[in-house]
DNA sequence: AAACATTTGTGCGATAACGCACGTATAAAT
DNA sequence: ATTTATACGTGCGTTATCGCACAAATGTTT
């Protein structure tokens, strides 16, 4: 399963791509490549990380789940950032789950390697700390959508922040999966989808929903995604957004 | 306006009360007392810091103003944390607002400073990091409460958050400053908190509530406070939650 | 081709929160 | 003591979302 780095590989993630050449080298060796399926849980609420993950392809939903089963996302990460911030933080664990929400490919780190690399300063971990700040205006900013804005303008801030980790504009989630991490009904997500597809904004059929029109999304979207875009720019000198492919 | 500290002072505040003896006493030389007033912003949104701050009797919210003048509070910080994470995290900046919930004293040192004790690493270093996952953690938790919870939960968590960092059991806080923070309308304020009431929880009269029965609150919240809560204890060695007083 | 499982569409009553309007209470100012 | 400003209470129609039930469509398996 897992196997050596080149380092076109290790560029597809950003933040690896923004490493000075000999940091990118230093840190490579540490590297392993995964395959993570859609589905999987890459680490569950509470448990003690083994790994870090700078995902390439994949993409991954922070996810809080309620005693009652009920489910809420409160962030995502795909090759821009690295799943396991909590190991350089001090805290070691999460209070949450983190699942692929599109399958692709990550590289992995340990948390001892990941450790090390940190604590010799350098770009590195200055990256790792601008990303977690980063992190928390995309965190925040969530917890401001799910206060203010409709379930369609939350769909659409949700496959833009997909479309922007993803190569393809096909997006293979079904609309339960997807309410999941709105933590809204299935029916809701199928009647805001349908509310896009009539605009034709995106297509929708069983299990996979197509962005047909980008900028006509990025209009339908809340302010939301356009803040959070702005300072992922900002902290880490490139946005996320894609241009109109 | 500002004045020298000194060691009671300083340890009114968790994270530097946390700080090894020789620590401290290193960073105290560089700290200095300010007044806070109620309503007072200590930054704005997207404003480059001057300054950090370590509360230590003021109650600090920070929160997301929308285009449109709505707001929404993203989280709260007392004598457990520090203002200005985004010196150290390498933003300098944060797109929130910093405003006074609850008027009271905290302590400043100069975003220069600040960096300067931060990279010498050491116990503050590592303290800072942990304080800033906790607080990474009261985030996600406010995203998922707003998605998933009522009003009334709401209150009642945002009744023992400040009841958390105050040494009163009276809230100095009118209903339309309480919606602003958790983003509802002025009313839906004054409903819940009537059935707080009802319920003999809290007393809430022109400006003020005031906590009745803390257990009780406890027992009325939902669970997004004590994840919260438990993730402090483990993370900064001390919980928030005052014991029934 | 038929049967089956999964996913999506739709209808309907219930509920929570909204926006607005206006009345009432409380505290401060004159 | 009277006025004024601020804060709170309440009613009412509207809207968004919910929970549930079930039908229709779309792939998959046999």
């Amino acid at each position: 399963m897992a196997t050596a780095v080149n380092t076109t590989d290790a560029r597809k993630n950003f933040l690896l791509d923004s490493l000075p050449k000999d940091e990118l080298e230093r840190v490579i060796r540490h590297l392993e490549s995964v395959d993570l399926p859609l589905g999987k849980v890459l680490y569950e609420s509470g448990d003690k990380l083994d790994y870090a993950y700078f995902p390439t392809t994949a993409i991954v939903s922070l996810l809080y789940i309620m005693e009652n089963g009920n489910t809420a996302e409160i962030g995502v990460v795909g090759n821009d950032g690295i799943l396991g911030i909590a190991l350089f933080m001090g805290g070691n664990t999460t209070p949450n789950r983190a699942v692929i929400q599109s399958s692709g490919k990550a590289l992995r780190i340990s948390a001892k390697n990941l450790m090390a690399e940190f604590s010799l300063g350098g770009k590195f971990q200055n990256l790792l700390l601008r990303y977690t700040q980063a992190l928390i205006t995309q965190i925040s900013q969530t917890a401001v959508c799910n206060r203010l804005h409709s379930v369609e303008q939350q769909l659409c801030r949700w496959l833009l922040l997909s479309h922007d980790r993803l190569d393809s504009d096909k997006l293979v989630m079904t609309h339960d999966l997807i309410s999941n991490m709105l933590g809204v009904r299935r029916e809701g997500v199928t009647l805001a989808a349908k509310k896009l597809v009539a605009r034709k904004l995106i297509k929708s059929v069983r299990g996979t929903m197509t962005v047909l029109d980008r900028p006509g999304l990025e209009q339908a979207v809340c302010e939301c995604y356009e803040v959070v875009n702005t300072e992922y720019n900002r902290l880490l000198g490139r946005g996320l957004a894609r241009t109109f492919s």
